[in-house]
DNA sequence: CTACCAAAGCTG
DNA sequence: CAGCTT
DNA sequence: GTAG
């Protein structure tokens, strides 16, 4: 799905002037209509969705709206497939012969009332709409259900104007019913620029039974997965693992994964403005003002709080050397573990993840900043100049701190949480191997809405880790107490020591380091002072762990390191600076302590009991004894730590 | 107003 | 080889 | 969103 759509005059014919538009065949009074990628190439469902806008057609991609379904859907079979994997139960209504033939030309079209109004009326106030996600649900919402309420004894969507009107999409009064319709209808009909009968090429008729409402509670992802995803290191294996849904599934997903891999290249840092026009005037994406909210009312008070202390900064603490120096770079301060402005971080933390979510990769930069410079004020804020003076932070940051110290809360925030399309993309973003990208395609292309939806219908074009990363979809998201990490430490050292010698060291980095009592991974960096033991350690490592039983599945296996140091030392002084923090062996691997503490016992008394321990995620790293305290300092640092060391090592 | 951008593995 | 993810 |  292409997150920008162009503009509807753009597909206008040269020769036709501005003005005719409005007599190309107007649509606009069909149902609410959907477009079926499955077997869509990207291009083709551009052009459906271009032509579907040209002819005003009132697109939607919410399934509890749409009346009518298009796509290349070729049996009848196929289409009731359609609808059932989204949650649409129906019955078929076989087709009476009226609906292939036309309309009497009875009334005089501008007689015709338009049915329900509201449908047409949602369109109509943007000539051109140029959405690519048409109308998100909560704008068209009531819509539809308006035009049902209209009872009038037979109303089909007609379609103004044009002559002898074939009746399309005819339905009796109480009726939902629904059509599955093929691309082709379209295409002839806009080439021909008239309405032509459905006829064969509607698929599918049929009269909704039951429509899915509420999301229903998730069932145990566990059991329904089939136990074997292979446990190999994705290099050494070709073919996925098994699939444990049936193959009707199979057959569908296949084909609807292609989408987005081929379509034409973007623009290197983002697309369009900022994040996707799907975003716009939401508080949580960029340039939502809004007249009145808190947002300008902050900003307003910031001017006037800022201005009050002109000239006296007396009841605010001494800038740190490095606000002094407008030092740019993170890691030339001092970040320490937990900062006394921690809360608020959190929050800009949840916009900046809001921003990655709708692709605002400018936006995720800059709150990235922000948080960085604010992680690493050394004093509890009290003023917004504060702020200000920080570099990095400008306007919009003093802004949301004022916010947050009057309300105790930001808007964007509690609008990103609440946010329904957001909740969605974050439940699969959460899903280790599947990005914001992935997850806004399962969501905007798929429909899909919760972890079920994956594992019935995408599962067998997930790869390897996404599968793994659903499976443990509960065990990855909790987080690893801190004496559990010590723990895995413990045993990962020991390991090491038994392949090389006692001399092995085992540091603990990343989030534990960092001093948090419990976070997401355990990051265990070993070393040796040897360099000749280092080489090749991981491998023997994670081989070693997985025989004890320990690592279950190995995500993935980098020997970056290894393979470097067996060359040249990268010791190209200026230039080659960049190199050092990923020139290390690492493997992110998927570990379970294999005994419990009443396994014994459990397993006499029902031998296939189920190891109760939470799989976690663990990253061994191997440096070389040289480089352990770079290797330190740069898994313990934030990410904007390390990129911002990277750029200073490259200035300098 | 424009530029900002880590490096490397895995999949298709 | 491009795109995506960590 | 911020810096130049």
């Amino acid at each position: 799905m292409d997150e920008d759509i162009p503009s509807s005059s753009q597909t206008l014919p040269p020769e036709t002037p501005p003005k005719s538009r409005h007599h190309t065949l107007d649509l606009s009074n069909i149902p609410p209509t959907l477009i079926l990628p499955a077997h869509l190439k990207p291009e083709e469902q551009r052009e459906i969705e271009k032509k579907l806008t040209r002819h005003r057609v009132p697109l939607t991609t919410d399934v509890s709206q749409a009346r009518v379904f298009i796509g290349k859907v070729g049996t009848k079979r196929r289409a009731e497939f359609e609808l059932r994997s989204r949650k649409l139960k129906v019955e078929e209504v076989v087709q009476a012969k009226r609906d292939f033939s036309t309309n009497a030309l009875g009334e005089p079209p501008t007689k015709r009332t338009k049915i329900g109004g509201t449908v047409a009326d949602s369109i109509a106030h943007d000539g051109e709409t140029t959405d690519d996600e048409p109308a998100s649900s909560s704008e068209t919402e009531d819509e539809f259900s308006g035009a049902k309420a209209l009872t009038r004894p037979k109303s089909p969507f007609e379609v103004e104007e044009t002559a002898p009107v074939p009746v399309l999409f005819e339905h009796a009064p109480h009726d939902e019913m629904v059509w599955v319709v093929r691309t082709d209808w379209l295409n002839e009909c806009s080439d021909i620029d008239r309405v032509i009968p459905l006829g064969k090429h509607l698929v599918f008729k049929g009269r909704v039974v039951e429509r899915q409402t509420v999301t229903k509670p998730r069932k145990d992802i566990k059991s329904i997965f089939s136990s074997s995803i292979s446990k190999i290191t994705p290099a050494s294996q070709t073919n996925l693992a098994t699939r444990p849904i049936g193959r009707d599934i199979l057959d569908r997903a296949q084909s609807e994964l292609s989408n987005e891999a081929s379509k034409p290249k973007r623009k290197p840092y983002h697309t369009g403005g900022h994040g996707s026009r799907r975003f716009e005037g939401k508080t949580f994406a960029s340039s939502s003002q809004q007249a009145g909210n808190v947002a300008s009312q902050t900003a307003r008070l910031l001017q006037q709080m800022t201005s009050d202390y002109e000239g006296e900064d007396s009841d605010i603490p001494p800038p740190p050397p490095w606000v002094k120096k407008r030092i740019k770079y993170s890691c030339q301060r001092f970040t320490p573990a937990s900062g006394p402005n921690d809360e608020f971080i959190e929050l800009l933390k949840k916009i900046r993840t809001a921003r990655t979510l709708i692709d605002d990769q400018i936006g995720v930069r800059a709150y990235s900043t922000i948080i960085a410079a604010i992680a690493a004020y050394p004093y509890k804020l009290t003023h917004p100049r504060e702020i200000l003076r920080i570099p990095g932070c400008e306007d919009k940051a003093a802004t949301l701190w004022v916010e947050w110290k009057n309300t105790g809360k930001l808007q964007a925030v509690s609008d990103f949480e609440n946010d329904p399309a957001m909740q969605v993309l974050r439940l699969f973003y959460n899903i280790w191997g599947v990005g914001a990208k992935t997850a806004r395609q399962f969501y905007y292309t798929h429909h899909w809405t919760e972890l079920d939806d994956l594992i019935e219908h995408a599962w067998p074009t997930l790869d390897r880790v996404q599968q793994i990363g659903l499976k443990y979809y509960d065990d990855f998201l909790s987080p690893i107490p801190r004496t559990e990490v010590e723990h895995i430490a413990s045993i990962v050292h020991q390991h090491a020591t038994r392949l090389r010698d006692p001399r092995a060291t085992c540091t603990l980095v990343g989030g534990h380091r960092r001093g948090k009592s419990a976070s997401g991974d355990a990051d265990i960096l070993i070393s040796h002072p040897d360099h000749s033991a280092t080489a090749h350690l991981i491998t023997a490592l994670v081989a070693s762990l997985e025989d004890a039983g320990y690592i279950t599945h190995t995500l993935t296996l980098s020997l970056a390191g290894t393979q470097r140091s067996q060359s040249v030392l990268p010791f190209r002084s200026t230039k080659a600076s960049g190199g050092g923090f990923d020139s290390l062996d690492k493997a992110l691997v998927v570990w379970q302590d294999p005994d419990w503490p009443t396994r014994s016992a459990d397993l006499a008394a029902n031998p296939a009991t189920r190891n109760p321990r939470l799989h976690r995620r663990v990253d061994i790293i191997v440096a070389p004894w040289r480089s352990v305290g770079c290797a330190v300092l740069g898994w313990s640092g934030g990410t904007t730590f390390q990129r911002d060391l990277r750029r200073y090592a490259k200035v300098q």
